[in-house]
RNA sequence: GGAAGGUUGGCCGAGUGGUUUAAGGCACCGGUCUUGAAAACCGGCAGAGGUGCAAGCCUCUCGUGAGUUCGAAUCUCACACCUUCCGCCA
């Protein structure tokens, strides 16, 4: 959430920062919840700074066997009105806290302004999208010819849920592996393995739990979420801790299944595996300090980058415009890979920098040089969301003959194998 | 599913109704000493909020939430989590 001494202290500028994104921030509610929280904080503590001496009072006079019932007298009354002044305030700090915690970071100044992704910037461009010399086919054709099975999923679990047999599956497993590998072994990620399920404190501590249940899948009679990223159970390592400067940066890399309901998606990327209930993605999670966000950002892009250059996949890097930035992030870079089968770019990765917005929502703090407690940064993004990977690789590398050619830096988690042929199910090339 | 024990500051840990203003230790920071370091010694050191130009002052927080009381880390109730044992089990 947006610091609250910011809003204290400059409320014009949080205002205007808001507004870019097409955020309507209530003033007004904010300031009669600030105003009434000045009043009923200042009777509450005065009452409480009362009773206290009081007490103390009593006590003294006991201890010396003396009578205390003067002091005693003097209390009456007190505590009823100390008690109806404490639940105000309460209720006040819970309605403010909620106000609060709805309310979206602030893009970062370089961000460009617009309302949709139709205004989102392309800041670089990589590789050559091949061209093809018979009729492209999309994934969904491609990979039914290697073992990628819808019909099997939808009896399983419904729509939106694939099944993979065979060459495909290996490929599947394959891509995550490498992809595993590059960020530990050559970025310097920690490999974690995490929960797939968190609670709804973790779920409100990265994103807005009261503005975003509804896409995630919930344990019924439980306060437990499948995650829809690993990023959820990630970041909230730090939830409710204070680190050492020095031990920054943290960097985690987790490879995780994704759950996500997609509520409010129907008819949208219905055909194959763009857009499903569950997918595969290697997670990758920065903790900095906050001079070090904005560099970390564009590095841990870089990381996601690194995937598709060693793939061979042609992409491009897009600014997320502030109409387009998520609920939590700063400034996010969405990385699109070129799809064939569609004649287009689309996400792959979206890698966000959210300073310390996530940080002061889980309180998740650092112990400075100076010895100050203040809220970490928090940084990340995927490196890269697998299922789609398999849908680039898939309509990248297909082969006339129905076959599909394995990039050269999976070959070495395959097997050996170089292509993956068609007919077979279990075919391995 | 059954039983027992536990949850105190960055970490460990004492504390069973009132000078607890949470002992002590570790870690950390500063200093003395030293060629430098270590050791030793001295001092500092929880978080959050409010108020103030500042020094400071006030309030809250001992797993969470209620309750008893003039007063709760301490007593009562509920819940959560952790540990150990038994049973079942991938």
């Amino acid at each position: 959430m947006l610091d609250i001494q910011l809003l204290r202290k400059d409320l014009s500028a949080a205002i205007a920062g808001l507004k870019r994104r097409g955020f309507d921030f209530d003033e007004a509610a904010f300031r009669s919840f600030e105003a009434e929280r000045k009043r009923l904080q200042s009777r509450t503590e005065e009452l409480q700074a009362k009773r206290n001496s009081l007490s103390k009072q009593v006590g003294i006079l006991k201890g010396k066997g003396e009578d205390a019932s003067a002091v005693l007298a003097e209390g009456a009354g007190l505590g009823e009105e100390l008690k109806s002044n404490e639940s105000a305030l309460a209720a006040n700090q819970e309605n403010l806290n909620a106000f609060l915690r709805v309310i979206p970071n602030i893009p970062r100044p370089e961000v460009p302004e617009g309302a949709s992704s139709d205004d989102n910037v392309e800041v670089r461009r990589w590789g050559t999208p091949r061209t093809f010399d018979f009729a492209v086919k999309d994934h969904v054709d491609v990979g039914a010819g290697i073992g990628l099975d819808f019909d099997t999923g939808a009896k399983l679990a419904g729509a939106r849920f694939p099944v993979m047999k065979g060459g495909i599956a290996r490929l599947h497993r394959a891509l995550a592996q490498f992809m595993l590998a590059t960020q530990t072994e050559e970025h310097g990620y920690t490999e974690v393995y995490v929960p797939y399920m968190v609670t709804g404190e973790c779920a409100d501590g990265v994103s807005s739990l009261a503005k975003f249940e509804d896409q995630l899948f919930k344990i019924e009679g439980r306060d437990l979420y499948l995650i829809p990223t690993a990023e959820y159970p990630v970041t909230n390592f730090v939830r409710d801790s204070i680190v050492e400067a020095k031990d920054l940066p943290l960097k985690f890399a987790a490879h995780s299944p994704c759950f996500r309901s997609e509520a409010g998606s129907h008819g949208k990327d219905t055909r194959g595996m763009i857009r499903n209930h569950q997918f595969d993605k290697v997670e990758i999670v920065q903790i900095v300090r906050p001079e070090d966000a904005a560099a970390a950002h564009e590095e841990l892009t870089g990381h996601a980058e690194a995937i598709l250059r060693k793939l061979e996949l042609p992409y491009r890097v897009m600014l997320l415009c502030t109409g387009d930035t998520g609920f939590s992030s700063a400034k996010t870079y969405d990385i699109e890979v070129w799809l064939p089968g569609q004649n287009a770019y689309r996400e792959i990765s979206s890698c966000s920098n959210f300073e310390a917005f996530q940080a002061r929502r889980m309180q998740a703090r650092y112990r400075n040089e100076k010895g100050k407690i203040e809220p970490v940064n928090t940084i990340n993004g995927s490196g890269l969301a697998v299922g789609r990977s398999l849908v680039a690789v898939l309509e990248n590398y297909q082969n006339a003959d129905g076959s599909v050619t394995v990039p050269k830096a999976l070959v070495p988690y395959m097997g050996g194998a170089t292509v993956i042929q068609a007919g077979s199910p279990s075919a391995r090339g």
